[in-house]
DNA sequence: CGATCTGACTTCAGAATATGAAGCTAGATG
DNA sequence: CATCTAGCTTCATATTCTGAAGTCAGATCG
């Protein structure tokens, strides 16, 4: 077992390992439009910009992960088609995005603020992302946090 | 001002640009490495696992962008070096780093666990990302959220 | 004082990935 | 049965990454 982070090895880390299925580029993006209700391949070919060509690969790929399933419609005088929803799975990355639209917000937003605000429907407060720990103590800063090898920990080849 | 998401520009996208930032391959691991501790060269070189080409780049982008910063050192017998260290801003990452490392706890460790723990310094628990609301509401759900057009939506063009 | 070592890069050729445009396909619709 | 369209594929070009080799400056060694 290794003592310290240096000595791990990353092949099993689990960040990395998310990363492998949504760090590629567009992939957060395609998630971010998926949860603001966008579901149809041209939809997201023009709204967020990439080409097809790599959203037919991303799409595969969320799907393959179980990320987002594709959910057969209908429109009135048109064929079957398919259209991707965020899965249960797909929505557990929900605090993810806030925490990476939080820091945008902070940090890289225009001087009147962001383009999107998401807000706390019975209060109208706008969401945080925080730490907190199983036993509700929070909100906790870096300093407060321990970090151990953990069950999986191997030495690094 | 736009109506809903497909028709709002995602030029300034605050989840966008910090993907710009923090988004490419190799980035966030750079500052996994980080948040554990890691800041010469060489070290994330060899435990992050990428080319030295890219590392150096992705080293000037984070420092330029103010996640990190240069800091000199020196041990005995060596000549000074210059380490690499989070500033207040890169630190600011550390919820959505939790976050996307809850994720992958849950969907993609190891039937042992992660190679990781990170618990509450005071109390042992391990840490949570939660989605809470500016009068402490929480924690919330996808559903609970309200999505609106912000102060800089502009149409698409 | 010249030779060697080391950490921190830079350079470069080849491989992988992304872009942009064009083409394909299968069910409507006229 | 020819045309239209959303949803892909294919392909040439451009960008990015990889792995190896080379550079540089300030130690230490003999």
């Amino acid at each position: 077992m290794p003592m310290n982070w240096l000595e791990t090895s990353t092949e099993n880390c689990t960040v990395q390992r998310t990363l492998e299925l949504v760090g590629e580029k567009w992939s957060l993006l395609l998630l971010r439009d998926a949860m603001n209700g966008v579901r149809r391949f041209d939809d997201f070919r023009r709204h967020v910009g990439l080409s097809e060509a790599v959203l037919a690969n991303r799409l595969r790929k969320l799907v393959a992960s179980g990320i987002l399933e594709t959910v057969a419609y209908r429109e009135p005088g048109s064929r079957t088609r398919r259209e991707y929803r965020l899965t249960r799975k797909g929505w557990d990355l929900w605090p993810a995005m806030i925490a990476l639209k939080q820091w945008g917000d902070r940090y890289a937003a225009d001087p009147e603020g962001p383009p999107l605000e998401v807000r706390h429907a019975d209060c109208g407060e706008p969401l945080q992302a925080v730490i907190v720990c199983g036993k509700d103590h929070g909100p906790l800063t870096p300093p407060q946090a321990r970090t151990r090898p953990g069950p999986s920990a191997r030495p690094r080849t």
